[in-house]
DNA sequence: CTAGTATATAAGCAATCACTTATATAAAGG
DNA sequence: CCTTTATATAAGTGATTGCTTATATACTAG
């Protein structure tokens, strides 16, 4: 008997046509939106805000790295693999070991802007 | 018994001091880097994304939202109330509608800043 | 009042995630 | 060869997440 309405009616009488066309302009694609929550996703977890913010300041290797968090070793290379599989980070091996870094292409670059927006700046009277 | 020695033995000799000097210069404490992962969070889901973007252009009620999103309302404001919870952005009432937008504080300021970073990375390649 | 609309919340579910322990691979040295 | 070291991978687990359906609340109109 009753049909089944989808829209919302409170959207057939907005509050201001204006807003809703900017809002509609900027709205991304379901592509582009995963594109940049996969971006996002990468810095969305402490270990990784480490890792990264670190790498961005020097080629580590991976005992370093699990060192310097005090974090195990298979925990680390957890992280190093997601990042490998995304391309944001690479690797070159050394002997036994393998020196990783922040790789120089578009989502490395990225990386380092998103790090510099949301890093406070540590004063200089530590010495 | 013998101890057993946590320390990885190859951090013992460094590929190169220096390189671990400034790594761990840039190491952020735990808090700091939890904070900064939790800023990232907020925009690692495309759909958060996608609302987020809209609201840095316009304020709008959740009908809205859920219409431009072609999502349930449901789902829509269990991500607003996450946002919410987190400071992100607020709302106002007007009749029965909820209006709501992003926060004119420091972290609404940086969902704005880390949004124009990556959305003017993205361009180049839709060309 | 009652009915309808807009939004919030609750409970539950499937999927993902971060980390663990255990094991595999690979390089270097005896 | 065998052992040690550095790293990678596999399997399992507890916690979290995004969304669903169902329901509750609040406002408006008649």
């Amino acid at each position: 008997m009753e049909e089944m309405v989808i829209a919302p009616l409170c959207c057939e009488n907005h509050i201001d046509p204006q807003h809703e066309a900017k809002a509609r302009a900027r709205l991304p694609s379901e592509a582009e939106a995963a594109d940049v929550a996969a971006v996002f996703a990468h810095l969305s977890d402490s270990t990784r805000v480490k890792l990264l913010s670190m790498l961005a300041a020097s080629d580590l290797c991976v005992c370093e790295m699990a060192d310097l968090l005090g974090m195990s070793q298979p925990a680390v290379s957890h992280h190093l693999r997601i990042l490998r599989q995304c391309d944001v980070v690479g690797f070159r091996k050394t002997g036994q070991r393998a020196v990783y870094y922040l790789n120089e292409n578009e989502i490395g670059d990225t990386i380092r802007r998103l790090l510099q927006v949301v890093i406070q700046r540590e004063e200089p009277n530590h010495a």
